[in-house]
DNA sequence: GACGTATATTTCACTTATTGAAACTCCATT
DNA sequence: AATGGAGTTTCAATAAGTGAAATATACGTC
């Protein structure tokens, strides 16, 4: 058996999913989201409460726990997506004066905000690192689950949110979407030009980012120290 | 059966771990650090990749994952962050006396009071969670806005609001300020010292936060309120 | 280039540890 | 009282995980 399963864990992951997809649910709620019965997530939600992945609140709900905090900031840190678009956020915000956000898809049609720099308007969209955005009707939505776009990128005009333009490119290293970078408007003080100006540059900064030295196909070890201790 | 134990389950998060603390681990190493033999924490980092919790770069060192980041990013969504900070605000209250609070950047320059809890001296300075404070030359602003304080926490006497003395720490996973901790303190019973003593407290809880496994360093009464709003 | 050592991976017999139906207890509703 | 749903415990069946050993491969050293 060359398979990889482990049942057990494989459950376990799917319940630490459910509950922190939906931030609170009850024991009865998470074993019909994992499909699992009621006695087996009572079970694995324990030996993830027992080592901090999910706590339980006042009323027995379960909540994401520290651990998984800790360790996705940790991973943050390490993880190279996004401290590669960093500098194309920031170039994106000092030459629209726009929010840029990188995401990245999900579950469930959601996505991600992995990273983001607020513009320099005084009226600009705000969000927040963490926010699950839908994919459905939203640009960021529309390159990371549909083919390479026109153009290199997609305008959605008022998707979810009313009153706000998204302008949206893939990041697509090795043929395979993995994320998107993306610049919010307000609708009112965007115009069609703008918006592929603006379009052209955030396809721009998704190209550079996958081509440019230091981002490479691969990774590259910043820490390459491992465990010295 | 009191406790749940799920020794294979316990097995892959402490590999989880490991791999999230250390960024890359080879195989071998992340056996060694979980104390496993090789071929079951192979097994269990396969069943890691396939969830995508882990993945394995080029040279098959294994790393954090995007769920990792994904869940990890969710579970900072206000609501968590907000009963992830109620045990730090009641233990900044118990041992200061003073009002504290959790706040985040909204629009406009402006930032949210998330959570709070009433100091228990009978002068004390009351808000409300919801309340909007401008971040231009508070405490809340400095840590928010500006880079990791000196000495981990910033004292703002006589801010935005006269009389009062506020003293606030960042909450910055991964690096990024997401959100601050704050004490506010009536500025006429306040010295120094008290506020240095105070703001080290701050500057710990803010840190422990986001890196301590379970309750804080303080044995706290354990009686979780709920989230009524 | 041969040797020694380390890692990555597979196999397999052993049996341990997981499983889920059922039973039971608390609540809420009706 | 009766009903139904949620949370919890029990327990026998067995599915599932375990780790030593074998294999292949890679790397560094002499």
């Amino acid at each position: 058996m060359a398979e990889s399963s482990t049942r057990t864990v494989e459950r376990a992951l799917v319940l630490l999913g459910a509950v922190c997809g939906a931030g609170s649910l009850t024991l009865a709620d998470a074993a019909r989201e994992a499909d699992l019965s009621a006695s087996t997530a009572l079970r694995l939600l324990r030996t993830l409460e027992g080592t901090g992945f999910v706590r339980r609140d006042a009323l027995g709900a379960y909540r994401p726990g520290l651990r998984v905090v800790q360790l996705g900031a940790q991973a943050l840190g390490h993880e190279s997506l996004v401290s590669l678009a960093e500098p194309a956020l920031d170039r994106l915000v000092e030459r629209t004066g726009e929010s840029a956000y990188l995401s990245v898809p999900s579950h469930d049609g959601e996505g991600v905000y992995l990273a983001m720099r607020e513009g320099t308007h005084s009226v600009r969209h705000a969000s927040w690192v963490g926010r699950s955005i839908p994919l459905a009707q939203t640009a960021v939505g529309a390159v990371l689950t549909g083919g390479p776009p026109d153009g290199g990128f997609v305008v959605v005009r008022d998707g979810v949110e009313k009153d706000v333009t998204a302008i949206a490119a893939p990041l697509s290293p090795g043929g395979r979407t993995v994320a998107a970078l993306s610049v919010v408007v307000p609708s009112y003080r965007i115009t069609e030009a703008e918006a592929h100006r603006i379009g052209s540059l955030v396809a721009q900064e998704a190209a550079a980012l996958l081509t440019e030295p230091g981002a490479g196909a691969v990774p590259v070890p910043e820490d390459l120290t491992g465990e010295p201790a």
